[in-house]
DNA sequence: TCCAATTCAGTTGTGTGCAATCCTTTTCGA
DNA sequence: TCGAAAAGGATTGCACACAACTGAATTGGA
């Protein structure tokens, strides 16, 4: 069914921005952003982080974290300082505003949740299909580099990024 | 349970990028993004369009969709005209290369869906399930503008946007 | 009839996303 | 040990998203 083939992936559109819509509201008042938030709630579950675990956490490139982390640091909510080990790697913490900010915001994602109206069984069960999809996805996007080109001349470099 | 509550939010979000990401990938040979996919798509299926009612089909404002028709109309792809009756009324109808474009990407929503690796079945149920969340979404936004205010010492120019 | 409110698309400003590239630092093999 | 390759983050360029605003056209009520 064609409509249908289209739809899950429109679907899955519509459906994040609408998330992030919500976001956006609840968020407004601290003048954050959603994916601002999200690296928030990395660094309080996870402490102090390189740009690159952040990177894996989040599923982003260092083409959105350096300006995003950049603009956190300003306001305080980061610290970001250069390892003394590998003077390449930046470590990000928390900043003062960012711990403060903690509390303030513990009853945000029980907020949104609800007004998902997905039950706990339920959400269980849409996150496990949704992560199935993003594995399926990132796979096919890097086995299928070239539209078609009927044989497959995958080689060279060709790496997904 | 605290990390499912999040998670609703971040699966949404990672796996439509991941998605984004695979049509990134197959639409590129034709110089095409996501979103003037979902415009094409559109116009074939229900034929000329306002600029609002592409807005209403693909739920995005005049701020994303003028600057994305001017440059589809730039390359071809639609053909924009002021309506005679309504002068602030603008159609969007597809064009040459646009209506070219039919056949060559006639393919690319079963690849995708197969990609994606959700069966007819499951597929129709996890669409409902999003469509679900997204309008439970968009109410939560419109109904809750404000989120506490019982402290609130926001102040300061701390104002993202 | 006439003007105030609405509607419609476009513009502006900010913040992502991401490919491609750059520069520095580190690693590793000959 | 020395230079090529790799790793890590930043920068550039482009295309969304979306709030807020602008200006023109239309509508509706007094």
């Amino acid at each position: 069914m064609v409509v249908t083939d289209e739809m899950v992936c429109f679907s899955l559109y519509a459906a994040s921005r609408a998330t992030t819509q919500l976001y956006r509201t609840l968020l407004d008042p601290w003048g954050l952003t959603y994916p601002q938030y999200l690296v928030l709630v990395a660094l309080w579950r996870e402490g102090e982080q390189t740009v690159s675990s952040l990177g894996d956490l989040l599923q982003l490139d260092s083409g959105t974290l350096s300006p995003l982390l950049r603009r956190m640091e300003q306001s305080g909510l980061v610290v970001r300082s250069r390892s003394s080990h590998d003077e390449r790697v930046v470590t990000v913490a928390i900043g003062e505003r960012g711990a403060r900010l903690r509390a303030e915001l513990a009853h945000l994602p029980s907020r949104v949740a609800e007004a998902a109206g997905v039950r706990g069984g339920d959400a269980e069960s849409l996150i496990r299909t949704l992560q199935e999809v993003t594995a399926a996805m990132h796979a096919a996007a890097a086995s299928a580099p070239e539209p078609d080109t009927t044989s497959s001349d995958v080689a060279t470099g060709a790496t997904g990024r």
